[in-house]
DNA sequence: TGTACATCAGTGAACGCGCGTTCACTGATGTAC
DNA sequence: TGTACATCAGTGAACGCGCGTTCACTGATGTAC
């Protein structure tokens, strides 16, 4: 993926396609979108379109490579400083739900897309799979987390944001929802019920903060 | 919806119609499919459809429904001589994987459809809310499963069953992934390790035995 | 600073085909007597 | 059991429009001197 720069007019127009796509994509699935719609609500015409996507799968990849970027720049902003790899675990599921409350459209869309959603190659799953094998190096995890945890996470986290988006629950019920699933799938990997609530609460609590 | 009786002609039509589209949906979803490509796998004239759909959206909800319904009969099945509230969900979540391992290309169909799959409508979702909550009445069960239980099952058993039919395991590994899936689901619920063990242990040998 | 020219990106009309839906007709199945 | 008629379901050609893609043209932006 070469960043080739664009002049500022084919900029614009590109931003006006994408987020009319993140508009319209947000309520139906792409096969039921036309091009008509997307330039039209881009307020751009229709040539336009070919000239910055070959086809509209294209345009497709495109939105869903920008939302992925965002999110795991987002959960790695998170998690820069983090070095527990049980609270990198806990900020991997905070930062997702709060992705989810700020932005529904982009994870209704993200969520859409990714009915296969454990796919090995994904840089967001090979963090996960990185902090969970780092949890259970050290003894603190269950064995049956070694093989089975990634997919209980993942599981977990995007129940958790389906549900959000499809809610619409609010940034305080999103906080009481955290804290609760954090218990639940923290203990599930092992920790004590005590250490859980930890995690879970301060998780709970950095939400509540807007983050 | 009323069970009307078709012809015998009429029946086989439809058979032929609906098990051609059980194909072609595994692997596009329904607006990726031309009704010329459905009426040529079921050998049948264009014509046939609309005798039978009102239109392509009617085929799709056809389709989806037959395959729930299925998945319903078969959970229910399972636990009809089932009382304890915990075995019922262990149960729930093992037809489920049994589900995955014997018809792939229906489960991979009912996943991507149910996108939002936590409706609280649905019977089966309904299942899991009303053992969810005998569980936790008896107190076996941590405070927090009484309002998360739900979630966190359904996206336990999702994620296991998705990841069954993406990397089509086998029933031999599948009962492996069962019962690592158990234990960490039913400690996170709050069992003691000993007793979700013991649980998961049991579904799993029922899996192997093909149930 | 101004002029000439080249390149880049936007425009929207036109094209054409894929595909959902319709419909007049045919053949099969069922019923009456 | 046989014949006549009614109904039901299948057939595939025809329709027409929605929509993805193309392209010749225009205007804007950038560069050279």
């Amino acid at each position: 993926m070469t960043v080739q720069t664009l002049s500022p007019r084919a900029q614009r127009t590109y931003r006006a396609l994408v987020d009319a796509g993140l508009e319209l994509l947000a309520e139906r699935p792409i096969d039921a979108l036309a091009i008509d719609e997307i330039v039209a609500r881009a307020g751009v015409a229709k040539g336009s379109f070919f000239n910055h996507f070959a086809d509209k799968p294209a345009f497709g990849r495109a939105i869903g490579a920008e939302i992925r970027a965002e999110l795991e720049q987002r959960i790695g902003a998170a998690n820069a400083d983090v070095a527990d790899p049980i609270a990198r675990l806990a900020g991997g599921m905070r930062t997702g739900l709060a992705f989810a409350l700020d932005e529904p459209r982009k994870t209704a869309i993200m969520i859409r897309n990714a009915g296969n959603s454990t796919l090995r190659d994904q840089p967001l799953n090979q963090g996960v799979a990185a902090d969970m094998n780092a949890a259970v190096a050290t003894g603190r995890l269950r064995a049956e987390a070694r093989a089975s945890g990634v997919r209980f996470w993942l599981g977990l986290c995007q129940v958790l944001m389906a549900n959000a988006v499809e809610r619409r629950i609010d940034r305080a019920e999103g906080a009481v929802r955290l804290q609760e699933m954090l218990v639940l799938a923290l203990t599930g990997l092992g920790l004590p019920a005590q250490d859980a609530a930890t995690y879970a609460s301060a998780s709970a609590d950095l939400l509540r903060l807007g983050r």
